[in-house]
DNA sequence: TGCATTTGCATGAATTTTCATGAATATAGT
DNA sequence: ACTATATTCATGAAAATTCATGCAAATGCA
């Protein structure tokens, strides 16, 4: 158990007055994060219900259109460091979604690609994608929308800062 | 050791053509993923030189303002699982960053606040914060920025789907 | 008031992720 | 060709996260 002092509520009312603009609504970083948080969250949700963790289900979607990827470049399309990468496409292997082999012409690499079955399984979540998708930004007017995509690519595309180590 | 089979090269030329417009390139839970990463990414490297995780800076940030927040309000702000977020708090209590309390009008929630040394700390990051904001921003219209954070505001702020538990 | 249900948090056990490292191959320089 | 350096991935050990659960307090209702 851990020990704690007392607290009277706060001084300050309730109510919600003009909002005294707080540091993370200006803040970039922030707002991406919660962004994506909220919109990648439902159907987050709907593909662990089918069994798939997040990262897998990002996995079958960049190799979806038939591509094979090197370990390598599949951790930083899924965002996840390399070795826990590597753990999951053995995995996905072993679960008959993906099939994995050296490169011919650099036998350090790895390169993964899509079962018959993976791609079956890649298309349903796809679609189903695409449909939540088409959900969320229902009430949103579509020029508006094709301007976020567009910004999120430059952003995206901007020149790296001074460091800029793999992550 | 793992067994793989062996590949040869991909078969397309390795030149960069029109682009057959990726499924990823228009899924706006994919870009907003990419995008956050890729822009505090950079910061976060610089946060954890310091010593602090991205979730401890996270804290901070949340309660810069002198603000007291529940367990439950920081973990969502930090999008981070209840029982993370509490063990993170902990530590950080054990650090001497933050002050834990019970809440006097509600005793199972706790509230949480920055120490003095906290607020030093807090104010030292957020600087940097805004420091690198400023720099990632930098070859941007500032007026397309500004319009990039308002429409993530309303993002954020859509209605729930069907499903929508916490998380 | 008394009782059932819900909410908020802490915590141990299990899982997942990451770090640190090593092996194999590729690349560059001599 | 040979050696030094760099790159790519796998893997065991360590660390962090999450799940499952329990307790305490609040809320709803008879």
């Amino acid at each position: 158990m851990v020990t704690q002092r007392s607290f009277r509520a706060n001084a300050q009312p309730p109510a919600t007055p003009p909002e005294p603009a707080r540091f993370i609504d200006g803040y970039l970083a922030y707002l991406l994060a919660q962004a994506s948080h909220r919109i990648s969250g439902e159907f987050h949700r709907e593909v662990e219900a089918a069994g798939l963790s997040v990262t897998e289900w990002r996995v079958l979607a960049s190799l979806a259109d038939g591509a094979r990827e090197t370990i390598g470049t599949l951790s930083q399309l899924t965002l996840t460091k390399q070795p826990t990468l590597s753990k999951i496409v053995q995995r996905m292997e072993r679960q008959g979604l993906v099939m994995r082999g050296s490169m011919a012409s650099d036998k350090r690499q790895t390169l993964v690609a899509l079962t018959p079955q993976g791609q079956k399984v890649a298309r349903r979540h796809l679609r189903r994608a695409l449909g939540h998708q088409a959900q969320v930004l229902q009430p949103i007017d579509p020029q508006e929308a094709q301007w976020l995509i567009g910004a999120l690519h430059r952003l995206m595309q901007l020149p790296p800062g001074p460091d800029s180590s793999a992550g």
